[in-house]
DNA sequence: GCATTTTAAGTGAGTAATCACTCATTATTA
DNA sequence: TAATAATGAGTGATTACTCACTTAAAATGC
């Protein structure tokens, strides 16, 4: 991966988090990265190709962030540590996430299937702690923690600290 | 409000929420809606008109949806009711609702400020109820809430009846 | 009630600008 | 020297939008 490869990544994201991936023009992208244009092609051959690596990176990023959570045995810290992940997303990111969100609706992305360890591993927790609707708990709590991040990231949120200490007592962790 | 009018607001609104705003031509609207190009920008002015009439039709539409629960007076019932809505979506308005919440986020589109009546609304019945933290309480709610709808106009949740159900009984309600 | 004028609805060809993308050429590095 | 990185001018297609024009529907005068 060269510097200005590198570069071009990194400009992209911006511009597509800030403007969507429609509305930003892949000369725009060169300019702005400080790149001819035509270097734009040779490293990810069209526009979408641009948008695959981003996305890319995107899903490595997911997953190593809550690959602690599904490693974690202790059902209730497993919980507990699920709880946690959207107050612990760093501000510095939070344009790279919302160019997550944002495009998997542009793109009419379904995640579905690259959360199903993740759900089941919710589940499996639930279950081990006897609620009586495992998959049904898991199922809500994951679209809770969806509804906060989606909101975290967008700055929607004022007191990110006390809602996620209500959170926890729900669960009793 | 003549025929055309409607069909050309129709057809945008479709292919807006199948293809993103950016991603749709005027000319495709038009052709689709078996209208000349330029009867768009006769009524809409441009493009950017267009979508602005398709969006405040989107929160004539919400208020409409969320009226009966602001209006209601038992903060039990109250809460019930909010709960309720996002399960009663009707499934042909699944793609209109979609293009709002994609366009908000196409657009950065900032909503807290048409929740307010909302979340004022809500924190008043929690406060009622005598939970200790009603703001934070309907901040969790309408997050939780909003993650819900999202995943149901998306079709991926399985068994929404029971997610309710859940929900609800969360609430003892 | 009928003719005339004004207003609005609708058309479709045209515009400059921008789009994603190509390619021949040059600079840099292995 | 061979291969890759990088350039920048150029391509046809498409974009949002305009405009001179026609058609249809009200509004007005007699």
């Amino acid at each position: 991966m060269t510097e200005k490869k590198e570069t071009i990544l990194q400009t992209a994201l911006e511009l597509f988090a800030k403007e969507g991936f429609n509305a930003t023009s892949t000369s725009k992208v060169a300019k702005e990265a400080g790149v001819s244009e035509g270097l734009v092609f040779k490293h990810f051959n069209n526009k979408a190709g641009l948008l695959e690596a981003i996305l890319k990176e995107g899903e490595k990023k997911f997953k190593l962030f809550y690959a602690d959570v599904v490693m974690e045995n202790d059902p209730r810290e497993r919980l507990r540590k699920i709880i946690l992940l959207p107050f612990q997303i760093a501000e510095e990111e939070y344009e790279f996430w919302k160019l997550q969100f944002k495009l998997k609706w542009e793109l009419g992305y379904d995640s579905t299937e690259k959360m199903k360890p993740l759900v089941e591993s919710i589940t499996k927790a639930f279950d081990e702690l006897s609620y009586p609707a495992p998959s049904l708990e898991a199922e809500l709590l994951l679209q809770t923690l969806d509804g906060l991040s989606t909101a975290i990231i967008k700055h929607e949120v004022s007191d990110p600290e006390n809602l996620m200490k209500l959170l926890l007592k729900k669960y009793e962790l």
